[in-house]
DNA sequence: GATGAATGAGGCTTCATTCAT
DNA sequence: TATGAATGAAGCCTCATTCAT
């Protein structure tokens, strides 16, 4: 019982490296450009290993990409499930998101480049799940602003839109971060981002 | 000469004939799985002539993305130029690129594939070329708020975060349209746009 | 038009040489011990020379069978057409065929083989195929048997088992022939066979 | 000892069912398409297990084949060594034959498919193996005609070529058995083979 | 200039065999 | 002795690019 434990740990243990690898070379390469012979060796794995963790160069890419985005998402939302007032969750979420692109750059490099749009990844491509992910995180933005709206914290304006529009901001900050890497961290950049978001850039505005 | 400028006019009519065609099957395959030979059957030339258009797939690739990001923000920019104040210059901005967007619904599938950002285009990378555009574009936005700063239109905020806000809101907008087009067009969306940049989501804000 | 008259000439002319060279190893080593590098290298050709031909190396295999199976029985028919008794036509039959054999012995190690049953020829199996064409020459020589029958030349007997002996008992020299190349031809046997199929072995029988 | 001859037996035992579970795959699929994996899973050994009973998978293919091979002829002979007179001999062997078919359906896909005949198995090839015992056999079935001929039942013609005509006869029988299952029996076919065999197909003949 | 057949490097994947546990 | 994860050689096939016509 014990060995059959600790068999799968190892086996766990193995597949997160060569998780990590990869994402790395994807990030560096892209998709295409990524061998399995460079995975392999990087990952210190012979080819045909790779093969025992995932059915393919697309499988593996695809499970790279969709685990990690799980996991982003959870991050975030448990970020923000500690919070109370609607301005303490806004805080959580952007911060708790640009910490994550922070500590997470090549992943992020992968998912800006977006090549998994055109993957066929068997069954459920690995677009819709994608896709899907980002609506799904869009309205759990959504409910946030809900609830704001319901306090009286926010204006009357179309949720999905507020929070499209929080993500924006908050995305085009990451890619100059990512592209560009300036020395201000992109934490730094929550109170600007929040402030732009919550009241806008025009004098007088009301 | 009258010869020699009809050749040369000809020369770019199927150059850019290419160019279309090969922009198509990009947008929906990705640069890797775009083959030579399909970009030269759809254009109706024979694969051997392409190479007499461009030294390569790459930079057929890369100067059908350079060209047309050339041309996309120098028709924003000309649609910037006619207008007087400040705000008539940021619908115009907003609208005019939203209108490009519905208009080149390929062109920009590509762009958001970032694909680009691999490619080794041989001397200056299209990366470069990309990013350096998408600065000078941010830049370019970035005036126009400076005077709107000036002429007290807008708060006193550091203008490349207002700017690239401002990128970010429309970038989200653009994603959520090219993904699932929505009945509701984009151009539709510019007054939510600069609404929620003008004066933000949070009710009494100062 | 006569170039283009000229270029599939040339092209039909390149094919069957890769056949031909296939035929040879195939037969000297099976299906799936030859590989497409060496059918290029023996025939001359590129490796990716080969799938402008053919869509593979089962296309190739099965082409290969299928076209040489079609000949064979053409040829052997023909040369039974041309004679009027029905003795003249067995004799034609077993005389062609043994003659096919001993000019095409590659050919035939394949057919013995019979690996083609396993593959999966894109839509038509190409073991349905091979199946299909052995019944129907079975169906043909008992055709000839038929006649024998009517014309009081044949005993009354179930003519679909004497064809199926008849094929049987030349098989069996086909086979011996060919695994172990005896001085003696197999043209030479002809009388042979036709003796013991017309009058069996035993003595005096009715 | 007694421990010992316990461990033996079931040593080969497990062979067995190695041998036997194989055959049913390598039958299916053919050599080349079977996998040491499948056939460890399917008799429920590890694969690392099949290497303690065989060098490798041709090995383990080789010796399925030529086993049974022993088995087969072992089996036929053994059937016609309790009759006396030739007529019994030719009917008990032409009986046994078939009735061998009908029981080992798997195993005569494998013979027909004949793929033995390019592996390379170490020492003394399959190959070797198989057309020796082809044709001691049917020198087994030649000795039968010798008698024949010398008791004036057969009349006297070339012995060899005898017993490959009936051999071919059977074959042929056993082939369309084989791939076109019908619904009359093999053993059925007995008097139709010998009757063909015996007295020909000719009318009047002499 | 225009063509498209020919090229061959290089990628993904499979699978017989080994060996540490 | 039994296991099955690890190995890596080798095969099929694709496709950007060239060059003879």
């Amino acid at each position: 019982m014990e060995k059959t434990k600790r068999k799968e740990k190892e086996y766990q243990l193995r597949r997160a490296d060569i998780l990590d690898e990869a994402e790395k070379i994807f990030a560096a390469k892209g998709f295409h450009s990524t061998t399995m012979a460079e995975i392999a060796r990087t990952s210190g794995f012979a080819i045909g290993s790779l093969y025992q963790f995932f059915n393919g160069k697309e499988h593996l890419y695809g499970t790279m990409v969709s685990e990690k985005l799980d996991r982003m998402y959870a991050e975030i939302r448990e970020a923000v499930a500690g919070r109370k007032t609607v301005m303490e969750k806004l805080e959580a979420l952007v911060s708790s998101h640009f910490n994550y692109v922070e500590n997470n750059l090549d992943y992020w490099k992968i998912l800006i480049r977006a090549e998994s749009i055109t993957l066929s990844d068997e069954d459920a491509s690995l677009k819709e799940k994608i896709i899907s992910c980002y609506l799904s995180h869009i309205h759990f933005v959504e409910k946030i602003i809900k609830e704001g709206i319901r306090t009286n914290f926010f204006k009357t304006i179309d949720p999905f839109s507020m929070a499209c529009a929080l993500h924006g901001i908050m995305s085009s900050f990451k890619f100059i971060y990512i592209m560009k890497p300036r020395p201000g961290s992109l934490k730094g950049r929550v109170p600007g981002v929040l402030d732009i978001f919550l009241k806008g850039v025009k004098k007088n505005a009301v």
